[in-house]
DNA sequence: ATGATTTAATCAAACGATTGATTAAATTTG
DNA sequence: CAAATTTAATCAATCGTTTGATTAAATCAT
């Protein structure tokens, strides 16, 4: 074997006997979640391809063979970050959506559903940009979703997709439109591409406004500033659909 | 001198005698814009640490060494790519704002600057998502944008900036604030924001919305629901603000 | 239980490949 | 010809990966 070939098979995870020793400060389950969150951190801030594994390792406080024997290869660490995007991802969203389950399963009514709205964005806005754990990987899913790749596909389909989908059915149920229609569906991207671009542009928005970083003021300020255009959109196509019904 | 010391200095362009044989079809500055051309396309599609100068000039069509000659290396290539970004931005935003200027410093009235915003966003928003020039230079800003860098430096100040104080004052005309108001440049970037979430986040947005990608009927689509968004949200403000000044 | 054996995990060291940069000769251009 | 430009070849450095040795814990045999 001289070159490639490799893309040797996945290390097969494997836990010793039990697992009892997983959250030993020096077991092996400690040094996989150094790794990822060495990772995390590093891919985030330069990129995949412009992290080297020995950095990743020197600040996890493994040894660069550690990558290779727990995930395959960089490739691997890079989907296992993945996975632990999707769980946090995914506990940020349900926190968003928080003691909200039984209420939009009840059908609720417009103003019910704008209020439902309004809460999660702003829970939202203000924990994806202040949050600690949240800045952590929201960088690396920024790079990711860049250019289609297996990351983004996880991503989509298990938080994007699902969390997108139940706003859609709030933003229905507001305005009165199925909530699977064209315009529901672009209302909501339009709504959470706001948050998300307060988030992507950082670098630009604290220059702008002369704010050294996001805080929670600052977080609540922009949470403000969205929730009004929810809210004002909302009612337009309130208004907009009323009139097309019965004019 | 053993190792990095280098970081020459600029190889100082220097363009030979007059510009007669620039546009000669194996002229060297034919040989710089096919350089500058792959390192959009290469940097904006992999990042700048994942792209190899050999694969940059063998799109190019070039040899590698041309690149530390034009360019005085990688990283000049780099910035060349940010000034090309900055020309070709700064026209589109000119575009945008086209046969506008007249009517921007005649401190327009409210419905008119409202007018005014809703074209200038409408013909960026088709140009930024279907423009195969902009395709070809979004990704590359995109990724200079995520942290600080240079290019961020040059492009904020130079494009970014200047277009969304224009933006401002035209918010500040539409809702009757201050163009510099906190408020109206928080608006202005929750605006700008929509649309460039739609081009960042192409490739979910067509994922949920089953298109294949974006062509001028999608463009069309989102342009209406942001500059909805746009007039729904200037109107909100307007109501806000009247109810406050006399209560 | 106790000694023998296997397994999981980590380490330092080194591998071949590729990186950006550099050189000097060859070529083109005016 | 002389200057500008392109070319092929080579440089040291770094990349991700692999190796063989080592340690400690788990499993087995008796």
């Amino acid at each position: 074997m001289t070159s490639a070939a490799s893309a040797r098979e996945a290390p097969k995870k494997t836990l010793p006997g039990t697992q009892s020793q997983s959250d030993k400060p020096n077991g092996p389950e400690a040094t996989r979640a150094a790794l990822i969150a060495a990772a995390l951190d590093l891919f985030g801030a330069r990129g995949f391809e412009a992290t080297s594994t020995r950095e990743i390792a020197g600040r996890a406080g493994a040894n660069i063979a550690s990558i290779a024997y727990h995930f395959g290869g960089k490739e691997g660490l890079r989907q296992a970050c993945a996975e632990a995007v999707r769980t946090q991802l995914g506990a940020i969203a349900a926190a968003a959506f928080a003691d909200t389950k039984a209420e939009i399963e009840a059908a609720p009514d417009p103003e019910m559903a704008a209020s439902l709205l309004e809460a999660i964005m702003g829970r939202f806005i203000r924990t994806a940009l202040v949050s600690p754990q949240t800045q952590r990987f929201v960088p690396f899913v920024l790079r990711e979703i860049s250019g289609p790749s297996p990351v983004l596909e996880l991503l989509y389909r298990e938080v994007m997709e699902p969390t997108h989908k139940r706003l859609c059915m709030l933003w229905g149920a507001a305005t009165g439109q199925p909530g699977e229609s064209e315009n529901v569906r672009l209302s909501v991207f339009a709504l959470v591409g706001q948050a998300i671009y307060f988030r992507i542009g950082s670098e630009i928005v604290t220059r702008r406004m002369q704010w050294k970083n996001y805080t929670a003021v600052e977080a609540d300020r922009i949470a403000q500033t969205v929730c009004a255009n929810l809210r004002a959109s909302i009612a337009n196509q309130n208004a907009t659909l009323t009139r097309k019904e019965k004019p």
